[in-house]
RNA sequence: GCCGGCGUGGCUCAGUGGUAGAGCAUCGGUUUUGUAAACCGACGGUCGUCAGUUCGAUCCUGACCGCCGGCUCCA
């Protein structure tokens, strides 16, 4: 829901036409008006901005009178409202009026959002459409439901303060949100899939599979458990292994830097207020880096280099600080200490278009693995920038063209301004359980810095060129993809990521032959590589150790007892809690296909 | 940073102007079990922090910290 763009077009113009069927859209945008009537009737004095239809629901915008805000006790009084005006069945009145006179209706009303609407309409639209239901006189092109009679499923659901027209300079209206349905049984489906979604919040499960921790001494910055990390080590693992496949050298590079180095790469002027500063010993401000690239130009720099050399790609995956804005962080998805798999490439201009094409190739494999479907995003130059406005809109022609060809017009968006502030980048962008976008990956084109550190290299033509480099990460922060994939797999990992790949409870703890059994079939397991865990709890009956590891959602979960031990054929009952089933089977038999398993990195269920 | 909400034992949550409970987990004992919770008992909290109101505050007020939902910002 958030991020939701309003299109004036859409709120203010001639009336759209009536389809013979409300659509959902028709019906939430119906609701919106509902929740203005509501408000406005119970708070005179209300200014009202934009309501639209959104995924899911609808909003509308608010100024309260005298600087009052919307708790739960007003949301509660709004709805009740709601729904007296759906018991009354009011209907919705189109009217068409010149736009001097709609003007003039919402300035005497002393609507002045309304009117900031109009004035903001384009010169050649000279009617616009006014909808009425009851008192309420809304500017709206609809269309609607014929009375308020239709919105009967609807719940209101939180408030929120929000810049009028998204500026944070501006003033602070109130934002209800609510969502609508045709009938109640749908209403109730709606609410079940939030409930389900939130089961899968990452933030839940990491706490219920002790993967990592954030402690209120160090806000965003997040602790890896050690069952998390090892999915963060297996992730950084396989990429390592793909890179140097693919030509990449891995340096390490300083955490903190002095305030000389941020002040070359420009970080110090574009970005500072993102950065964590501390004081050195003579009065030097160090910063802690936010990026990796100001130490890949050091490194960069260390030697002659040659058109021979080129691409010369540099991979670091250094641990960042952000200084994020209290109330910004969420759990593993947005923090302020995060693990990049970053890579710097240093290439001839002619050299940009293959090199990109090699990357997204990159991309494409990694989050197939996953089985991730994701989406492609143009940030074009952001208000703070650098360098010239010719290099950066060829820069940026320069993507539009790659994308064009690479994967065509349907699948990426552009996204104006949201470049980073020394060159346009090409996101990898992946939405969480409950349908929020989040930039992973990012392919940025930089002219800019290693201009301003004095790179070159020797061109065939003998004469020195300053190379173009490019910043990419495939998962993005480690942070922020393993949160997207504890979400997406709702903890129940591919068995090569799983932090526990096998578990073995034993039928009796107190016989020596059992234990011996299973610390004989987890050392043979061990010895081919995988992750065996024995169940422990001394006394606890086997219905509850199994119990337990299905709560840890562990993939596999053998069971020995005197039984298995006294036939002596190492023959073992596994539960594959995915599918649910058990199957018998030799040891050397499962070990095999669990190796497989894991080799082919198999996703769950496949 | 802004708006609204929240902050009680390791976890999930009750509760009251007279300094607190439950379930799970943990620990001890009994049980030795064949595919999602055996039974009994015990331990455990200065109720986020700091001020204030009050005879007395976990409960009321304020500030701060953290978290949650949005806005803004971003990987």
């Amino acid at each position: 829901m958030p991020g939701e763009e309003v299109n004036d077009s859409l709120e203010a113009g001639l009336p759209l036409e009536q389809p013979e069927q409300p659509t959902l859209e028709i019906l939430r945008h119906s609701a919106a008006h509902l929740l203005a009537a509501a408000v406005t009737q119970l708070y005179p004095g209300t200014r009202y901005d934009v309501g639209p239809a959104i995924e899911d629901g609808f909003f509308y915008n608010f100024g309260m009178p005298h600087g009052m805000t919307l708790g739960p006790s007003e949301l509660e009084a709004i709805e009740k409202k709601m729904g007296d005006l759906v018991t009354q069945k009011i209907p919705f009145e189109r009217q068409i009026l010149p736009k001097p006179e709609a003007r003039k209706l919402f300035a005497e009303m002393g609507q002045d959002l309304k009117v900031a609407i109009i004035d903001r309409m384009p010169g050649e639209v000279g009617e616009v459409g006014i909808y009425r239901t009851g008192e309420f006189v809304d500017l709206c092109r609809g269309p609607h439901v014929p009375h308020t009679g239709w919105i009967k499923a609807f719940r209101i659901l939180r408030s929120a303060g929000v810049y009028w027209r998204g500026r944070e300079e501006n003033e602070q209206l109130q934002r209800v949100y609510g969502t609508a349905w045709f009938d109640q049984d749908e209403l109730e489906k709606y609410l079940h899939r939030l409930e389900e979604a939130e089961k899968r919040d990452h933030r839940r499960l990491g706490k219920e599979l002790g993967l990592f921790h954030l402690d209120p001494t160090a806000p965003g910055m997040p602790y890896w458990l050690p069952d998390g990390f090892i999915i963060l080590s297996e992730l950084i693992q396989f990429s390592r292994r793909e890179l140097r496949r693919r030509g990449y050298q891995e340096i390490s590079t300083p955490l903190i830097n002095e305030s000389a180095l941020w002040k070359t790469s420009g970080h110090w002027e574009h970005y500072q207020d993102g950065m964590f500063l501390m004081e050195g010993e003579n009065g030097q401000t160090y910063g802690a880096k936010p990026m990796n690239c100001p130490n890949a130009m050091v490194v960069f720099n260390l030697g002659t280099r040659s058109y021979r050399d080129l691409p010369l790609r540099f991979s670091d995956t250094g641990i960042l600080h952000r200084n994020e804005r209290s109330g910004t962080l969420h759990g593993l998805l947005r923090v302020q200490k995060f693990q990049q798999d970053d890579a710097h490439i240093f290439i001839a201009e002619d050299q940009i278009a293959a090199e990109y094409e090699r990357i997204l190739e990159i991309v494409d494999h990694f989050y197939g693995v996953f089985g991730l479907t994701y989406q492609l995003r143009l940030g074009t130059r952001p208000e703070k920038y650098m360098g010239d406005i010719d290099t950066w809109e060829e820069a940026e022609r320069i993507l539009k063209e790659i994308l064009l060809r690479q994967v065509g017009e349907s699948r990426f968006t552009i996204a104006p301004g949201d470049g980073a502030f020394y060159g346009p980048k090409i996101d990898i962008i992946v939405d969480d359980a409950i349908g929020r976008s989040w930039q992973l990956g990012t392919v940025q084109l930089d002219f800019q810095i290693p201009r301003r550190f004095a790179c070159s290299y020797v061109g065939a033509d003998g004469a020195p060129h300053t190379p173009v480099v490019i910043h990419r990460a495939i998962y993005g922060s480690l942070e922020r993809f393993i949160g997207i994939l504890i979400e997406h797999f709702a903890g129940e990992f591919p068995l090569w990521i799983a932090p526990v790949q096998c578990e073995f409870v034993p039928v009796q703890d107190d016989s020596p032959e059992v234990a011996n059994a299973i610390r004989d079939a987890m050392h043979s397991m061990q010895e081919a590589g995988i992750r065996v865990f024995q169940s422990q709890s001394a006394g606890e009956r086997m219905q509850s150790r199994i119990r337990s590891s299905e709560l840890r959602k562990v993939p596999y979960i053998v069971v020995i007892g005197k039984r298995d031990v006294e036939r002596g054929d190492n023959v073992v009952t596994v539960r594959d809690t995915r599918r649910n089933s058990q199957a018998t089977l030799p040891l050397t038999a499962l070990t095999t296909q669990l190796v497989t398993e894991i080799n082919e990195r198999r996703l769950p269920g496949s």
